[in-house]
RNA sequence: GCGCCAAUAGCUCAGUUGGAUAGAGCAACGGAUUUCUAAUCCGUAGGUCAGGGGUUCGAAUCCCUUUUGGCGUGCCA
């Protein structure tokens, strides 16, 4: 609809002169008496003509008001030009919903551009955790979205099961399975993770393997325990994940990469730009070429790679499988190393403009109002079950979307426990329900809209109705918005102003009047659609749409 | 030191890319349930948009600066 008044108005700025600025917008302005559309044509283009902003803004609503599409257009202010539209259109709208259903909303705005976006990407030493719950809530609704108006997007887990990590992760099993048998370990070292979880792990394995282990080499045995956990911890990852209804299109493994040699390539490939060079033993990156402060080892002088260099290859893939949008999403902690990465990236003679990366802020973790430190080493960690237990799914989503990528969030576990009456996730599903039982009552009243004559959409003349077709009408450009800036969270928003919008229609209006069934069905009509739009609105956040409540 | 992110109501946060009178939820207070589901609605109260300067018709939004907080600045990942 904003695009269909930019339009006419270009056409009728081109009559008054050619040489205008189409630099302006239309927008719905945040107070009704500015009416449904509000543009700031005259006062952009005032200057450049040469006019008085009111004077140029009565020219081009002189001209528009010949058009029925526009019930009226006044100008405000120091030259708004303000438009109310004509109901024909809003019912037309409204007659949308309810024949696209749950593709309404859906577009080809995206033109297929095929998009990744790599999220969550934990360790594979613990179960999923409260920062991966933020991850997943983002990037698997980013990812719908995105779907629903018109990209292609892959979903990705990049698994880091190679490298030290992963070591420390074997040793810490190693320790726990040999003191199931009796030696004693003197002190448990501080690098090594301590998690409950590490003992549980070392006992499956006992079960299975009972002292067998014992017989192989200390490679073998660490290397079994190794992939053992690895395996483990990974199917335990992707049950929390399909509890929280994020799925992905691939799980990416570090040790494949440099299985299949992937590492040595983005290396050969470095050294054949001539960006690369040996110092002390060590082979060094010269990033500093591509901006980065200082030149960084990809080769330590023990010669292993650092993290650096799977990194590299890692993105190398993401490249060569030829996306358009490579998104990654990570925290805040990363932010240092992506110049490395974009240096790399700019050294391969790749697009880097195609690469952008979300950071997610910080949760805090409150106790008591006091800030509780997670870590995985020291084994205090909320995971993704304990939160999906205590909360649900839905809240849990809700919740987490519910803000900007970039705002830190604190997070109080006894508070969202509380929550569950009085977050605001229940109050859009609630709308949801309590439109699903007055349709329910409707039919048993005989009213159903298979018998509505459309012509008594007109019946819907108040400026609530309006304003709700409206804000229905509001989704695309959120869905869009939602993309653009990957910013999910303006759907959160959207969703519950909707919500909020019916519940106050609700109270006001009786929706079933069996004395005047034209207006009644038109009524159900309406509701159908925010029905409709709710639902869908939901499910992009992956939130179920409850009949009952 | 340098770099990145932030600072909006008592609390948690929005603010449609520079628009007109800065908004929700929670918490507080007052009201509405013979109903179409009260997980709801109506009302009251709450603000120097961290401070200062600049850009222009117009700034919470853009630029500079100061302050405060978080993070980064490894031959850890």
């Amino acid at each position: 609809m904003k695009t269909k008044i930019y339009n006419d108005i270009i056409k009728s700025l081109k009559k008054i002169d050619l040489n205008c600025n189409e630099d302006f917008t239309v927008e719905i302005p945040n107070v009704a008496e500015h009416g449904d559309f509000s543009s700031n044509v005259a006062l952009i283009n005032a200057k450049t003509l040469k006019v008085k902003p009111r004077d140029l803004a009565r020219k081009i609503a002189n001209d528009l008001s010949k058009k029925r599409d526009y019930k009226s257009i006044e100008i405000a202010g120091p030259g708004f030009l303000n438009f109310k539209l004509a109901n024909s259109l809003y019912y037309k709208e409204l007659k949308k919903i309810l024949k696209a259903q749950y593709n309404y909303g859906s577009s080809n705005y995206g033109h297929r551009k095929k998009v990744i976006i790599e999220f969550i990407s934990a360790n594979p030493t613990g179960p999923l955790n409260i920062v991966s719950v933020r991850a997943g809530a983002y990037g698997d609704t980013l990812f719908r979205i995105m779907k629903h108006i018109g990209f292609e997007p892959f979903s990705e887990f990049y698994i880091n099961d190679a490298g030290n990590q992963v070591d420390i992760f074997a040793e810490s099993i190693e320790i726990r399975y040999r003191e199931l048998h009796g030696h004693c370990v003197e002190e448990f070292p501080f690098e090594a993770y301590h998690g409950e979880y590490i003992k549980d792990l070392a006992a499956e394995l006992n079960t299975i393997e009972g002292t067998k282990l014992f017989h192989m080499t200390e490679e073998d045995r660490l290397e079994r325990m190794k992939n053992f956990a690895l395996d483990a911890i990974h199917k335990m990852q992707v049950s929390s994940l399909n509890r929280f209804d994020v799925q992905f299109d691939n799980w990416m493994s570090e040790k494949k990469l440099r299985l299949e040699g992937i590492l040595e390539e983005a290396l050969s490939y470095l050294a054949e730009a001539g960006c690369t060079y040996e110092k002390d033993d060590a082979v060094f990156f010269s990033s500093t070429k591509f901006g980065d402060e200082k030149d960084r080892v990809l080769i330590k002088a023990d010669g292993n790679p650092t993290y650096l260099v799977p990194d590299i290859a890692y993105h190398l893939t993401k490249y060569n499988r030829g996306f358009d949008i490579i998104i990654d999403v990570l925290g805040p902690d990363h932010h240092g190393h992506v110049s490395k990465l974009r240096a790399a990236i700019k050294a391969l003679e790749l697009d880097d403009s195609k690469l952008e990366v979300v950071f997610l802020q910080h949760i805090n973790l409150l106790e008591d109002g006091e800030v509780v430190k997670m870590s995985k080493r020291t084994g205090k960690i909320v995971t993704m079950d304990d939160l999906l237990n205590e909360v649900g799914k839905d809240a849990a989503r809700y919740f987490f979307i519910n803000r900007k990528p970039s705002a830190h969030l604190d997070f109080d576990l006894e508070l969202a426990k509380k929550k569950s009456s009085e977050n605001p996730v229940f109050y859009c599903q609630y709308a949801y329900a309590r439109i699903n039982s007055i349709l329910k009552k409707a039919k048993k009243a005989k009213l159903t809209l298979k018998k509505f004559d459309e012509k008594n959409l007109n019946k819907l003349d108040n400026i609530d109705e309006i304003n709700l077709i409206k804000k229905m009408m509001d989704l695309s450009s959120v869905l869009n918005l939602c993309a653009d800036n990957r910013e999910p969270h303006r759907l959160a928003g959207y969703v519950h102003e909707l919500a909020g919008m019916f519940h106050k229609y609700y109270a006001k209006y009786k929706i079933i009047d069996e004395e005047n069934t034209d207006l009644s069905m038109a009524r159900l009509y309406l509701i159908s659609a925010i029905q409709i739009v709710i639902s869908i609105s939901l499910d992009l956040m992956g939130i179920s749409s409850p009949k009952k409540m």
